[in-house]
DNA sequence: ACCTACCTGGCC
DNA sequence: GGCCAGGTAGGT
């Protein structure tokens, strides 16, 4: 499910209903998701542990515990939905983490695919543990400006579009956004990041700002199970001019778009649009 | 910088 | 049955 604008919006929808909310009881349901510490001691840090605040790095969830350096970290893998739930309501299919807060409600973690993961420490004991991995800057922001952006992609040798999915390269792109990006930038994923010229990679920088604020605004893209922490779907997948689109006239100009295999992801592109 | 594995499930 | 799917990690 997850790129940034989807965690963004999970993240948003979270905050208010958990910030200042303590956690009561812990059941976790498959422990195999729980990556660090061992899970006896994820679901005992967890218990009694009020939340401060939700945020997002990339496309992590973030949720400080008052009191101390600890914070719950969720990743989302492909498939994961993270809800307050009713605490009578039924559970979905593949509910793998039952958290209960103190206002009578309940946390909930579902994820099909089982690709998704939980933490639990301090940011450096994390990056020590090596279960956090060094992430590049946030793409939007204030925080990249184009000059960064022009400076790191030019140091990079490789194709575009596995630039972008570099999450130690700049965080939170995926699959949908590289190559939304990459036809609002004109640029065919394939093109060499060094080769790029000053005018393409601004385009470019552009272009990924553009790419995942418009998504924001529209509450992501539900192209498959993607719901926001309401359970509803976002509307950003009616306006994808390329992801998913391979073989159908491009939206531009009518020209069939390209299908193709690029870092190991389906890749679809506009010969025309795109050079 | 690539491949493959990790999972479940939908579609051909 | 085989292939595909918004994710990353671990090993070439």
């Amino acid at each position: 499910m997850p790129e940034l604008p989807e965690v963004e919006t999970v993240v948003s929808d979270l905050r208010p209903q958990l910030a200042g909310r303590r956690f009561e009881t812990v059941s976790l349901l498959l422990p195999r998701l729980v990556r660090y510490p061992e899970p006896a001691a994820f679901v005992a840090g967890l218990m009694g542990a009020r939340v401060e605040t939700v945020s997002r790095r990339g496309k992590y969830i973030l949720a400080p515990l008052a009191g101390s350096a600890k914070r719950f970290v969720v990743h989302l893998g492909m498939t994961g939905h993270l809800r307050v739930w009713g605490r009578d309501e039924p559970l979905a299919r593949h509910t793998h983490l039952r958290i209960t807060l103190d206002d009578g409600r309940e946390l909930r973690y579902d994820d099909q695919r089982q690709f998704g993961r939980f933490l639990l420490g301090a940011e450096d004991e994390l990056r020590t543990a090596r279960v956090f991995p060094r992430l590049g800057p946030e793409p939007i922001g204030d925080s990249l400006t184009e000059g960064d952006f022009q400076a790191l992609i030019r140091r990079r040798r490789r194709p575009v579009k596995s630039a972008l999915l570099d999450q130690s390269f700049l965080a939170g792109l995926g699959n949908i956004y590289s190559d939304e990006a990459c036809f609002a930038a004109g640029l065919r994923p394939t093109r060499m990041t060094h080769r790029l010229a000053v005018r393409e990679r601004q385009a470019l920088f552009g272009a990924i700002g553009a790419v995942l604020r418009a998504s924001i605004a529209h509450r992501g893209s539900s192209v498959a199970s993607y719901v926001d922490a309401f359970g509803v779907a976002g509307r950003n997948q009616e306006t994808l001019q390329v992801y998913g689109r391979g073989g159908r006239p491009c939206l531009r100009c009518g020209t069939p778009l390209k299908r193709l295999r690029l870092a190991g992801r389906t890749t679809v592109y506009c010969p025309q649009c795109q050079r």
